[in-house]
RNA sequence: GGUCCCGUAGCUCAACUGGAUAGAGCAGCUGCCUUCUAAGCAGCAGGUUACAGGUUCGAGUCCUGUCGGGAUCGCCA
């Protein structure tokens, strides 16, 4: 089982098949039974039909079946050159002239693989990231961002208008306690005259507030308060609210200093997306979608949707949708988490009139989504009718090795740390081969930051999404086996004889040469041209999953088959010419698969490693 | 307790959505560099797919139950 090579010659083939039962048994079968999948690399055939699936509507033995459609192909058009039945399957050998035609057909598209975009087609939106400015980011946010930004390149290769958008939480209590620190005990601190990056700085402050508050608690319930009293009656609590009273009030000194902050705060994610490679079409800022979320719960309240209880709280009964009652505005009038969340939805239909809207945020919020699509499903005002449109792109928590991260207990990735420890620990790893001349250079430098970046990014994305993955710091770093660096080798490598044979005379002109007047294909140059066929349907699968891992698990493939065929084969020979510039072709293709697939994923490759 | 996810080799992940003998990598052991980059290739070993039933030509995949892990059920986000 081949698992993931895909079926290059489906439609054909199904058609075909369709044709031979009509005329050795005289039904049409429902094509969704026609079942095609990869031959067995144990069986002889490049394509195996499932017989299995229509054996009862022929009331025939499920190998004298298979032996008369394969008998029917055979004889039947030029794309079947030979068959073999084994129990109900009937195994298919693809005429090789298909195989080639297919290759040179791919090697003239330069965005083979790729799908043109479709005219009049409305955007989709996937907002991802979606960080809270009193931190910076962490691990968390890493696969997050990765798979935002992956997806939205994958759904743009699959033809779609994609716009990426970033929601940030720049309002509410914890931005205040990081203010309120600052404001005690900064002494007018700034990332300049400190040298600490503008969302580290923040942290600090979080942190700081955090220490003082503990101590203020402890202090309380020494008196004899319960936990739970002391927070009421924390001086430091009671000024935090304030503070966030009088930044809704838009005190001018609150919001001065608000600004200021979140200033710093912004001036450091952008490096950090910067290093990660990922960047947005449009920003919101919870600051301005509040407001509107509230318009829309004082619209919704004069529907009915929503309905207001005695102490001035807003609601909505969701118990006909097996879920409970959800509070959608506090008894103070304030906004809660799925108050912007509303106002936010209809200001991006408002703003890009999208096809499809995706949130890639993390499975602890599955309720919140299911909540979310439900109320504005409940909601008239041109809302209803798109609440389909709404998708949570859901994935699972990062672990450590050594458990949960959590921030109490310290154990939070830092995300420039980890991205800064993964480019050292690839410079010392690089000079340790000793395979580059020139470490001091500026290229040397570039190339341990792409072989960082692919190093992370693959050990990231290749986990489907939907599952909880494991950050293993040893293994993230790793360049042996399943792992980036190994496909950029395998990419470095390929370059590395394309350029020699450019500047070898005899096979200088391959990139002209037209692959079927090559007589042999044998079998690691077979499986590579066939996996490369596959190109377009791993793009394709990607896009319905939403799962850059499937991009990730087929370009691995691609890398694998590349390094036996290398291996095994000289490329170049000067004895046999046109067998070097096949396979000169056959580089060439592989290569270029291997960087568009791995472009989907954000990953560089390099020309030389 | 209610709801929802997950459980595959010692470890990290696959398995084309029901198809053939469940595949890779890491870790372990063994080979292969005077020849296009050995950051590579090949081999050995490693499995009752948590468990028990069921559905059918066929189940890691679907259904029921059990056990184990996680998330969520805030006027936090």
């Amino acid at each position: 089982m081949l698992t993931l090579t895909r079926m290059v010659f489906e439609k054909q083939l199904t058609g075909s098949i369709l044709q031979a039962v009509r005329a050795e048994f005289g039904v049409d079968p429902d094509p969704a039974r026609i079942v095609l999948q990869h031959t067995n690399p144990d069986f002889e055939g490049d394509v195996t039909f499932v017989v299995f699936g229509i054996v009862k509507q022929l009331k025939a033995a499920p190998e004298e079946a298979g032996r008369k459609i394969g008998e029917f192909l055979v004889a039947n058009g030029d794309l079947v050159e030979g068959y073999s039945v084994v129990k109900g399957f009937l195994n298919l050998l693809i005429a090789r002239q298909h195989w080639m035609a297919a290759m040179q057909k791919a090697l003239m598209d330069p965005a083979f693989g790729t799908r043109k975009p479709e005219p009049d087609a409305h955007p989709v939106v996937i907002e991802y990231s979606s960080p809270n400015t009193n931190k910076p980011l962490h691990l968390g946010h890493i696969r997050n961002n990765l798979l935002g930004w992956s997806v939205a390149e994958i759904l743009k290769a699959n033809g779609q208008d994609v716009r990426k958008v970033n929601l940030v939480n720049d309002r509410g209590i914890h931005i205040c306690k990081s203010m309120l620190a600052w404001q005690k005990t900064g002494n007018g601190e700034t990332p300049e005259s400190s040298g600490i990056k503008g969302d580290h700085l923040a942290g600090k402050y979080y942190v700081a507030f955090d220490r003082m508050l503990k101590e203020e608690l402890a202090g309380l319930v020494k008196k004899g308060m319960s936990g739970e009293e002391a927070m009421k009656k924390s001086t430091l609590m009671e000024e935090a609210r304030e503070m966030l009273r009088r930044w809704e009030a838009g005190d001018p000194g609150v919001r001065e200093l608000w600004k200021r902050m979140n200033g710093w705060v912004y001036e450091g994610f952008d490096s950090t997306y910067k290093a990660l490679g990922v960047d947005f079409d449009k920003i919101y800022y919870e600051s301005d979608t509040y407001v509107e979320g509230k318009k829309i719960v004082q619209e919704g309240l004069a529907e009915k949707v929503f309905y207001r209880r005695p102490d001035g709280s807003v609601w909505i009964d969701l118990t006909a949708d097996k879920l409970d009652e959800k509070v959608i505005l506090r008894a103070d009038g304030t906004s809660v988490y799925i108050t912007q969340d509303i106002g936010t939805a209809r200001l991006r239909y408002d703003d890009f009139s999208f096809s499809r809207m995706i949130y890639v945020v993390g499975n602890e919020q599955d309720y919140h989504f299911r909540v979310l699509k439900i109320i504005i499903s409940r909601l008239g005002m041109g809302f209803s009718e798109w609440s389909d449109a709404i998708e949570h792109l859901s994935y699972g928590m990062v672990d450590l090795p050594s458990g949960k991260m959590k921030s109490r207990e310290g154990t939070v990735v830092d995300a420039d740390d980890l991205i800064e420890g993964m480019r050292s620990e690839t410079e010392a790893r690089t000079r340790e081969l000793g395979k580059i001349g020139d470490f001091e250079s500026v290229e040397a430098h570039e190339l341990y930051r792409v072989l960082a970046m692919g190093a992370l990014k693959y050990y990231i994305l290749k986990v489907d999404p939907e599952k909880r993955m494991l950050y293993n710091p040893e293994e993230s770093i790793d360049i042996h086996g399943n792992t980036g660096p190994f496909i950029q080798y395998a990419y470095a490598r390929i370059r590395s004889v394309l350029r020699k044979a450019d500047a070898t005379e005899q096979v200088a002109g391959y990139a002209s040469m037209e692959v079927s007047s090559y007589e042999g294909m044998n079998e690691k140059e077979k499986t590579l041209v066939c996996h490369l066929a596959g190109y377009p349907d791993a793009v394709r699968e990607a896009g319905e999953k939403l799962s850059p891992a499937v991009v990730a698990h087929y370009v691995y493939e691609a890398a694998r088959l590349y390094n036996q065929f290398y291996h095994d084969h000289t490329i170049v020979d000067p004895a046999r010419e046109n067998t070097s510039m096949f396979r000169l072709q056959l580089s060439v293709w592989a290569a270029r698969v291997m960087a568009s697939a791995t472009h989907l994923l954000g990953m560089e490759m390099p020309e030389r490693m």
